[in-house]
DNA sequence: GTTGGCACTCGGTAGAATCGAGTGCCAATA
DNA sequence: TATTGGCACTCGATTCTACCGAGTGCCAAC
């Protein structure tokens, strides 16, 4: 019946007017949450042609797996799968002036640490979009080590504190096995710190191998400024707007299990790692991974320093949320973030 | 009509059969979610006399504002100050048997950073009641500092770091007007170290005062270390199982305010700090202070750290939750955790 | 290939009937 | 005089029906 293998083509692509077709019902439907029928398609602009052409072309997109229908009698609403053509099919949009000029406000206003600045990032993403937003910091691979100590806390404990040229300080206590003198802590921090201070995160430093107490402060020292500047868990994560989650879905019971996800930051930073080293990216519903996330979409555009994606900022949606909005301003604040710490960079040589 | 003024005296007491009687409908609604009927009353074990009867005595109750009608032909439901008695009478309950084991094998096991313990805790208490939890970490208004430095971090910018006695770490960055060569910055450092360790937070340190670039840089360092751990919002908060919100309300109104203000964690700070001071607390509804909360209630548990309340730890809950529970085990995790903090601060002199 | 026409489907809404939990009132009662 | 059983009444919730209309699929005509 069909003159080629319509079914499944992951690469497909559809001819202009069902193109025109997809992207009007996939509009619709965005601006009203409703399922689109064949006449406000035909009184569509782009399409041109009566609302019976339209329905034999929507059969057929159906069939392709773009469109379903609620039940017998309603009309359309986008598949994923819809939506993902629609979205590679988007032409880069940019931001509405208004937007253009608050984030610009922002980044020349914005001051104070790091994790300041990116907490207040998530919230303004979150309210130019009215998406709930998730800002990923950068990772300190870059970052050198600027000093280091031991500060004794106790006989028995110790705390280990790292600050990297990021502006960041890593801290991590100590548990001792065999009491260790004031002194001894003294020292193994003024050795460690010699030792470390200029040391890039990329790879670890070679100690000496010494023997005593406070060799192996020292050593353990070593290791934990390691392992807590590297372990993905002590990313700088930032959920900002997350009671809009509430505005987004129908059903409570969708509201908890989204909400349930990005409690587990672990999890948020993951899906958010995965993604970002593709570039500006979308990912809409089962592309996600997650049950709990298949009524969501999510636009994540990574914050690169120096060509290499560092960070990320991310809003998450409903699959039927404003994709052109979104994808212009997650691109816009991870540019300025990114000039922001790209700049920082240079300064602090 | 009636023997005595009954109407809405503060600190009115109900005669036994009342009391039972709101009382039965309090535990009856909190169960079921539904609006109590009389007979269910009467059936009730403490009341004993005919439904006819305590029909009359809810109307009594009513009129004195403890019980509400949704509408005519419904059963009660209580007001918040049906609550409030409730609370306020309910004789101080015990946590289960299983609960307590799992509180204690938490605290047995737990370690780590205390921001790492708090988190946690606030994850711990949100899975055994259910309740979306608070945990405002300890003040370290009783903290010492333990070292202090300043680290550089390019020509015009500094970086302070403070570790107190508890095991915070507190950091400011400093924009300075002018350069200020490695070796000030160092100088700079090891005299600040010199003057504050072992001061308290409680009083600000007397600077000596003198002129220059190294001067002003100490003076500055010493001001960025008392605001920066003095002020409100460098207090630590965690809030736990957020996505149970969804739970606790019906609709999705409800869950959005909610959610709206547990965002604004100055907001949940100071809410929590200005109940904590009272003792083991509950606050309904209205007295929260807050139209957005009016269908919740807060369950709130000082920290006390050698008699004094330090931090907090909260529940919320929808009105109707279940106030014994939430406190018992309020109360047990907050005496585990002053008794860790408390054990803490003794061990580290 | 496109279109207008048309019968059909089916969710949503409105109205009527019914159900029943629960009330308020009152006269009988202990 | 406080308590109680009896009873009429209220009103939200549920069910059923009818019906509307948006939207479809199909088909014959263009």
């Amino acid at each position: 019946m069909a003159r080629r293998s319509e079914k499944q083509d992951p690469a497909q692509e559809l001819d202009a007017r069902k193109a025109a077709i997809l992207d009007a019902v996939v509009t619709e439907h965005i601006d009203t949450a409703q399922p689109v029928g064949s006449s406000s398609v035909a009184a569509s602009q782009a399409v041109g042609v009566s609302p019976a052409t339209v329905r034999s072309e929507m059969v057929a997109l159906e069939r392709e797996g773009f469109l379903s229908q609620p039940h017998t009698s309603a009309g359309r609403i986008p598949t994923d799968r819809g939506y993902r053509y629609f979205v590679d099919h988007l032409r880069q949009g940019t931001l509405g002036e208004a937007q253009q000029v608050t984030v610009r406000e922002f980044f020349n206003s914005v001051h104070g640490e790091i994790e300041d600045v990116l907490e207040q990032t998530s919230t303004l993403l979150s309210s130019l979009t009215q998406y709930t937003s998730v800002v990923v910091g950068p990772s300190h691979t870059h970052a050198t080590i600027r000093s280091a100590q031991i500060v004794d806390l106790g006989p028995t404990r110790a705390l280990v504190v790292a600050v990297l040229s990021d502006g960041a300080v890593e801290k991590r206590t100590l548990e001792l096995d065999l009491e260790v003198s004031v002194i001894d802590v003294a020292d193994a921090s003024s050795q460690l710190n010699a030792l470390l201070v200029g040391a890039s995160l990329d790879q670890r430093v070679e100690l000496p191998s010494r023997e005593g107490a406070v060799a192996e402060l020292i050593r353990r020292s070593n290791a934990a400024i390691f392992e807590q500047t590297t372990t993905i868990d002590g990313d700088q994560v930032f959920i900002g707007g997350s009671s809009r989650v509430a505005d987004a879905f129908e059903t409570v019971d969708t509201v908890r299990s989204v909400l349930g996800i990005l409690e587990q930051e672990l999890v948020v930073v993951s899906l958010l790692r995965d993604i970002m080293d593709k570039g500006l990216t979308v990912s809409i519903g089962s592309e996600l991974g997650f049950e709990s996330l298949s009524a969501c979409a999510v636009v994540v555009a990574p914050v690169s320093i120096d060509g290499v994606p560092a960070g990320a900022v991310g809003l998450l949606g409903p699959t039927r949320m404003n994709y052109p909005e979104a994808l212009a301003t997650a691109q816009a604040v991870s540019e300025e973030l990114a000039h922001r710490f790209g700049g920082e960079e240079k300064r602090r040589g």
